[in-house]
DNA sequence: TTTGTCAAGAGGAGCA
DNA sequence: TGCTCCTCTTGACAAA
């Protein structure tokens, strides 16, 4: 049988043979093949195509064996044949195992038929090559609908990690606004004097706003971001919580510096000090305001 | 009888 | 213009 031998432009001369099932190292024809073509040693096209439409008039069981019946294989003459050489009311049968193994093994070589290898398949399988070149065609759709599944699969783990990853960030970020938030209720039951160090110089309040800012300085872990917040993207700087907690904790922890600032005669001022602490704050809800957007708006 | 799979039909798009 | 490919659909068939 030299058609599968037969050289191709293509393929090396075994091409074919190789494609078939491993136990034709041998480099003879399965024998479900010679079944496929039986009298058919080397169609020519046209003895092919009476191949062909042997086949196509056979019943096929499901493992593909062509029946060995006379009388089914003669069933159907060239009368019944339609244009595309198919049986007029022929039933649908299914490739038998040997073809569907050859032709799965062309389409790990590629998935893209062309013309010479798909008459090559369609001479050694008893195929016709419009046959062939549907099954590539019915083999792409099912190859790309498996690839869409593992696709998704993909992308619906890595949605997943982002989303359980969000879902941390978003409970630190409550987390610690709530530490923020406590911070704020001690404050307001404890009053603190930032002024300590203008003691005794309540009288020119309006030329010591430096020393306010001096004050404000010892925290400028947290002055860029409330002073201008406006400008810059948040995160260049410490997270506010974090500040503020460490400046309350600095704060909290010196008691003995803050009771020196208290001034019973700085009242007024001890007011006004408390309210540019309080003001902090405020800027502080400002920068949480901002920055809990900024979180949603980096993961929506 | 229902359901899933597969071969094949039909129609439109892209290309040389 | 013919060919090929893609997509959707249909019909046959086997298994549950």
């Amino acid at each position: 049988m030299g058609c599968n031998g037969m050289a191709s432009p293509f393929f090396p001369p075994n091409f074919l043979l190789q494609m078939q099932s491993p136990h034709d190292d041998d480099g003879h024809p399965p024998s479900s093949l010679s079944a496929l073509l039986p009298g058919a040693s080397c169609p020519t096209p046209q003895g092919f195509q009476g191949v062909a439409t042997l086949l196509g008039s056979r019943p096929m069981s499901f493992s593909g064996i062509a029946e060995q019946d006379g009388e089914e294989a003669g069933a159907g003459g060239e009368d019944d044949l339609s244009d595309d050489c198919s049986q007029v009311g022929e039933k649908k049968r299914r490739l038998n195992t040997e073809q569907v193994r050859t032709l799965e093994r062309n389409f790990e070589l590629g998935n893209k038929l062309e013309p010479e290898r798909k008459m090559q398949l369609a001479r050694a399988l008893g195929l016709q090559p419009r046959q062939v070149a549907i099954w590539f065609q019915n083999r792409r759709a099912r190859w790309k609908t498996k690839q869409l599944e593992k696709d998704y699969d993909v992308l619906k783990r890595q949605f997943e990690a982002v989303k359980a990853e969000n879902d941390a960030l978003q409970a630190q970020n409550k987390r610690l606004q709530s530490e923020v938030m406590a911070l704020k209720g001690r404050d307001a039951a404890e009053p603190i004097n930032l002024n300590k160090d203008t003691e005794g110089s309540c009288s020119n309040r309006s030329d010591n706003s430096s020393d306010i800012n001096l004050d404000i300085s010892r925290t400028s872990a947290i002055d860029s971001p409330l002073n201008s917040h406006h400008g810059r993207p948040f995160f260049q700087s410490i997270r506010p919580a974090a500040a503020a907690a460490a400046t309350m904790a600095h704060l909290l922890q010196n008691p003995s510096s803050r009771s020196e600032l208290q001034c019973p005669k700085m009242e007024q001022g001890v007011v006004q000090d408390h309210e540019n602490f309080c003001n902090m704050f405020c800027s502080l809800d400002d920068q949480s305001g901002f920055w809990t957007w900024s979180e949603q708006h980096n993961f929506h």
